[in-house]
DNA sequence: CGACTACTCAACAGTGTGTCGACAAACGGA
DNA sequence: TCCGTTTGTCGACACACTGTTGAGTAGTCG
């Protein structure tokens, strides 16, 4: 995902491309990504802008690298959360989205920032939907495994289930994050995902 | 909301601002709103480009009028629900998420383009923003009323459950009609989405 | 029929992107 | 140690699109 050059040469090359990343990143905490000129990140890692395509071949793919690292970060913790579905289901789903929110709101402008460049951007769009992706694949392999062992009764199926949900996860952390119109307060919000997440996957409709 | 100067002269004048309108939503359905420029459109409807500054500010005031019209279509078909809670709350519910999807669905071009710009302008943000507090605000109202009547049980806060379950369509449907990446078949997300929001409203988790 | 309003566009100015070609500086052999 | 290759750098250019200005034309109304 990364272009990386060897390590030589003038003052610093591998740096470089540190400083670009740094100065994106901290461009994004202080305005929005449109208004970023390439010129601003140049000038940040101090270089020329015809120089900045030799490290980049265009802004949004500094920040497809960003989100790399973002992403890769979150995977990282929900590999390593404990998983005991069968002892405490509740605790358990709510630890892993607890891993979602605490990632993403530590690179709150980044996790901004790209979910406004998914809409234009092939690439950015590619990463974010192969994550999503599997982030549904796993919870539809939990639901399924909960139904089998009659923890969770049946209902709508599983994979669609699990896509809304992440779905909803990933618009009511986006809104929390941005601070965008009807937003749930970031203190609440865990509670909210995880008791909507629960009541789908273990409740039943009286009708 | 549109700006509209009186009717006279020349060959039209306000149809001229209509062709504007046709022309945009019709390359919508072509390519994206960031693909299509302001010559384009003026090209559609038969006008040079500085003229086509006579009829809007820019780019974004075309979209922005196009949800606006969408926008009252869908006010206007819930407005029109049969709204029979307490009789068939299930179908109820369900009768105005479907008002939703169909009208979202056919205009999906104008969707998918405003649910883009919302991320960078302002004026498409804020009306977007507004209609979906209004209808997140007349959820938590009936989310209220079927507490009050017994119907629903407590659990998190209306409001908040409210903002969650508007968020969870406004994604999936956008999933939906982008096509894009973990998304629900269209012909389900109505099961699917009705199912999410009578558990999260009704029903509760056994523990 | 003359002034007024609605409307139109050629031409200009500005801003940002991406490229090209010349050049500098380290390194790695012969 | 010198010389070619790789790595890095940037001035200057071409381009695409946006937004403005100012001069004009065509209907319309007193």
């Amino acid at each position: 995902m990364a272009h990386r050059r060897s390590r030589t040469a003038r003052l610093s090359g591998d740096d470089r491309q540190l400083a670009l990343l740094a100065t994106a990143e901290k461009l994004l905490g202080e305005r929005s990504f449109d208004d970023i000129s390439i010129e601003d990140l140049a000038a940040g890692a101090g270089i020329s802008r015809p120089t900045f395509y030799f490290y980049f071949s265009s802004k949004d793919e500094v920040l497809l690298a960003l989100l790399d690292t973002v992403i890769a970060e979150v995977r990282h913790r929900v590999a390593a959360l404990p998983r005991d579905f069968e002892l405490e289901p509740a605790a358990t789903w709510r630890r892993s989205i607890e891993a979602f929110i605490e990632v993403f709101s530590a690179h709150r402008a980044v996790s901004n920032a790209a979910m406004t460049a998914r809409m234009r951007n092939a690439d950015v769009h590619a990463l974010w939907a192969t994550s999503m992706q599997s982030w549904a694949d796993y919870s539809t392999e939990i639901i399924l495994a909960e139904r089998a062992r009659g923890a969770a009764p049946d209902g709508i199926d599983a994979h669609d289930l699990a896509v809304a949900l992440n779905l909803m996860n990933e618009r009511v952390l986006s809104a929390s994050l941005s601070g965008d119109a009807p937003r749930i307060d970031q203190a609440r919000s865990l509670d909210v995902l995880s008791s909507i997440w629960l009541r789908s996957i273990y409740g039943t409709t009286p009708d």
